[in-house]
DNA sequence: ATTCGCGTCACCCGAAAGGATGATTTTGCC
DNA sequence: GGCAAAATCATCCTTTCGGGTGACGCGAAT
């Protein structure tokens, strides 16, 4: 805004001056004096518009918009647990409210196989149920 | 536009008929020229200034953020399913993670009450497990 | 070649969760 | 006061979960 201020003062003497100078060199003919205060008032009136444009240009509507917030995994919340791909992939499925039987069946493993991943999860997020493992999960952003 | 356009005309034409009728009256003087001219320019630059702002007045830049997205409850669905607000009350609980008897704990209840509205809570769902139910209340958006 | 991480599977056991059912109390409403 | 919905609690029983432990195969890294 000052600086703007500024170049509009700073361009505004000097095309006075040229302005003087023409002037006193070849428009010194008859009903000078109107085409000089025709041309001060067309470039005065272009540079105020100029100006004013400068000075609206940034308005800006801040529009909130209900983003579809897609999911993005913390890869490195995930390395820092020590999360194995196939422990990260059991943390989904019960969090889509499986049973230990229905992601065995769905994984084709064994339920103990599905019971020792969680186990191992359990520990790594520190959680006591699977519940509170999904919770977790979703907190960390490990999971949607 | 266009009316502003006129109106600009129309203003520069009565200020040049002014400045014109002051000239010859009581500013017909030494270096009239000058003043005259710093006359010209103040006032062609203060009405270019505010046609600038007249025409950019409309110009707006939407500027589109991610929403805090805070959770609105569909009430609408809740009472659908015919949930009660002690059952939302347990269903939330039982999306923290919380046991049965941290539950009943921590509303001051028995573990076999909170036992009851989890069955009443997984009836109304369909769900057969509290994974599921949790899963189910989030999708519905009965739970953040 | 050995180690290590990962995934796999098994068994035992106790705890938690869930299903079914019945009963009592509280509360809001006509 | 009486009714209906909600909330409360209980008991019995079955299923599921979770903890603990041990083990095996495989591939990558050392």
């Amino acid at each position: 805004m000052l600086k703007h201020t500024l170049i509009f003062g700073a361009v505004a003497g000097l095309l006075i001056a040229c302005l003087k100078f023409i002037e006193y060199r070849w428009l010194v003919v008859a009903h000078s004096v109107e085409i000089y205060g025709a041309l001060v008032a067309a470039v005065f009136a272009a540079v105020g518009i100029w100006l004013g444009l400068k000075l609206t240009r940034e308005k800006v509507v801040v529009k909130e918009v209900q983003a579809p917030a897609e999911f993005i995994r913390d890869d490195a919340k995930v390395a820092e647990l020590g999360l194995t791909p196939r422990e990260l992939e059991m943390l989904v499925l019960i969090a889509l409210g499986l049973s230990n039987k229905e992601i065995a069946d769905k994984v084709f493993v064994s339920e103990n196989t599905v019971k020792t991943h969680l186990a191992r999860i359990f520990d790594k997020l520190g959680a006591k149920r699977r519940t509170q493992a999904v919770e977790r999960g979703r907190a960390l952003r490990l999971i949607p």
